[in-house]
DNA sequence: GATTTTTTTGACGCTTTGTCAATAATTGAC
DNA sequence: GTCAATTATTGACAAAGCGTCAAAAAAATC
């Protein structure tokens, strides 16, 4: 914010303005109920004053996405940083992701959207490289921790880069959350604790790699609440 | 078909029409580019005509994305009947999911349109109910499979429903292959084999509950190669 | 204070959805 | 076979939203 002058911090801060108002009405009523018109008449600026900013409406669900994944990967980092020993700071990742997608449900839902073609397509490379970069630079953070654990004799890695390995537990918390985020009534279908059981998964899988200091289940749910306060805390909602 | 008037006949023939008009162009050219006025242009009957079929846009859609769950469990129901024991036969249900949203990808698409809330919320109550009734047959198929095995004594299952426990593959699969669908450029950030490197989560997973007859991971993988073949044998496509 | 540059504006063109009164086709009673 | 009643089809139309762009306003520069 220092370098730049008036106008540019003027065009910075309406762009905040107007993201600011895009998410409540995206996360409370949909995409649809996102019209340029309502956003400017509550801006009080003309509809055109918005396309100097973005370029079309699904740029808008873009940038907010990106400070979505911005503030999943700030949490990703909190957790990979927390002392203890290699299964446990994944665990603590884990268990970011779980915070994320359950206490920052906004954030989680907005972050979905990208998963559209409709408005991957229309994002300029510019936000698709910040995407990727905001991708990349979380699957480094959970890497690093899997590298760690090579590095210090507590995990074997089988045939895998450490991304590769690195996925299974993405797909693994990914789909989960996605599922209950959207899954009609997993209750009905016989799922009555989808959390409890994903932390389970997690931590048999975890068991199936061999990754060294294992501890009883209950144990490891106590501790990812434990977790979860410390990484949470840093989101003041 | 049978039990049925000549009319109803007629207007279920022409349903099934304007549904294999339809998914092509969703599927190609994505959900924007199917408008109501050129499907009505190609099917040669006006706009009216297809309102009295579909009330509405997102209709079409939730009825195409029935069909492609139909096919799914279809596939389930052959994978899980597959004379073997317990662990091979959820083996072959993890190899319907990959090779589901691998080769009918185009399935595997319009049934994600399902999680989007735009599309979910315009579905009529019925369509809502066939579709839960769909996920609720493919559960009872997976669980099965679950149950069986601890009834043969092959698994014990952790303090946990047997659905609960079917969960955890669920997530697996549908989030890896939502991912490897949706995530720009995997590869760049380092997973080079998504696929093999979820078959061996999978496997993994299944020795962290010890899952029993378990076998070497290059013979499960061989062997997912020739189940792939004989559940896929039935979408000739 | 005049001229140039930048920013803002909102009416307009275009597309698409979904409706509905008018029209056409079908049915079945006699 | 005819005709009234029912049912199905049609396409013009209203409504709403996106994105544009020439004109107007504001700001910057000299």
């Amino acid at each position: 914010m220092e370098g730049l002058t008036r106008k540019q911090r003027e065009i910075l801060e309406r762009e905040r303005q107007i993201l600011a108002l895009a998410r409540p009405i995206l996360v409370e009523e949909g995409y649809s109920a996102l019209s340029m018109d309502r956003l400017a008449g509550q801006m009080e600026y003309a509809k055109g004053t918005l396309y100097n900013h973005f370029p079309n409406k699904e740029e808008i669900v873009v940038a907010l996405a990106i400070e979505s994944l911005e503030l999943r990967r700030t949490l990703f980092e909190k957790a990979a940083l927390m002392s203890a020993n290699s299964r446990e700071r994944m665990m603590a990742i884990g268990c970011a992701c779980e915070r994320y997608a359950l206490q920052c449900a906004e954030h989680f839902a907005v972050e979905q959207m990208l998963r559209n073609a409709m408005i991957w397509e229309k994002a300029s490379p510019k936000r698709q490289e910040i995407i990727r970069n905001c991708e990349l630079r979380a699957m480094g953070v959970v890497a690093g921790v899997v590298r760690d654990a090579v590095a210090g004799g507590d995990l074997e890695l089988p045939q895998m880069t450490a991304e590769e390995f690195v996925f299974g537990f993405w797909a693994l918390t990914y789909g989960s959350h996605a599922l209950i985020a959207t899954s009609p009534s997993l209750p009905d279908i016989g799922v009555v604790n989808p959390v409890r059981a994903i932390r389970f998964h997690g931590w048999t899988l975890m068991n199936g790699y061999n990754w060294k200091q294992p501890m009883p289940f209950e144990q490891a749910d106590r501790m990812m609440d434990e977790m979860a306060e410390r990484v949470m805390q840093h989101v003041a909602q």
